[in-house]
DNA sequence: GACATCTGGTACCCATCAGAAACCAGGGGT
DNA sequence: ACCCCTGGTTTCTGATGGGTACCAGATGTC
């Protein structure tokens, strides 16, 4: 390795990693795949507001980076399965904490975005 | 509250929350700022890559959010501080568990990648 | 006075990207 | 024949991320 991994270099490659990592949809697919493998539409009605672009785009990444596994079923019709890689499942709790972080604050951070907007228009 | 918070649902604000938190540079910015206060331009020399526009942006954002508090110090010239509001301290956490992820499973993400595009091109 | 430099931003522009909707392809149901 | 399911890709467009230049106010310095 060429670089001490330094989020904060960035000519560091883990820079880029971290903005996949650090990413919506990344969060929630991957908070869905720690409870089990599922397939494409199920992932898709699972997360609403998640286009069949977006979600195809964000597993190709997932995959290329060996977070999460794709299988083909021979069954009919062929269906498709995304599961989590040993590598994948050491990422659950720091964004499973994200998302719960995001769960359990929300009430304090939309007061705050109240008062914050009052005291703009004010 | 309307819902109860559900990151799945797409009318949820925690869906609108968990956009700002899982975010490259308020990862990096929160990061510095858990270990004490920084001004702008102490911010922006330490993060190698932000611009001007995305750090104030990113700074209005955290204030709004109430994460980070904004304090102007009648100094020559005038510097203005940013630190963690208590809420933002309680991001700490899993905040930093995601960049230190990304720093230790670098090589990982990599060898993977490398492994998907040869793949790939074959 | 003219100029550079520090502070912390804002205005403008453009390339990229996210999202919506259409389309593709293979098979099943009626 | 037509619409449903499966899992996508393509196309188009509006939003947005991000770079550059600029702004304001005070200090220094030639």
């Amino acid at each position: 390795m060429l670089c001490t991994p330094n989020a904060y270099a960035s000519d560091c490659p883990t820079r880029v990693v971290l903005d996949r990592v650090a990413d919506k949809w990344t969060v929630l697919i991957l908070g869905l795949l720690s409870r089990g493998p599922l397939r494409f539409n199920q992932l898709r009605r699972a997360i609403e507001g998640l286009s069949q672009k977006m979600l195809s785009q964000t597993l190709k990444g997932l995959q290329r980076d060996g977070l999460v596994a794709r299988r083909i079923e021979a069954t009919v019709p062929v269906t498709v399965e995304y599961r989590l890689t040993p590598l994948g499942r050491t990422l659950i709790d720091p964004v499973d904490a994200l998302r719960i972080w995001a769960e359990t604050h929300i009430d304090a951070v939309r007061a705050a975005q109240a008062a914050y907007d009052e005291a703009e228009t004010a």
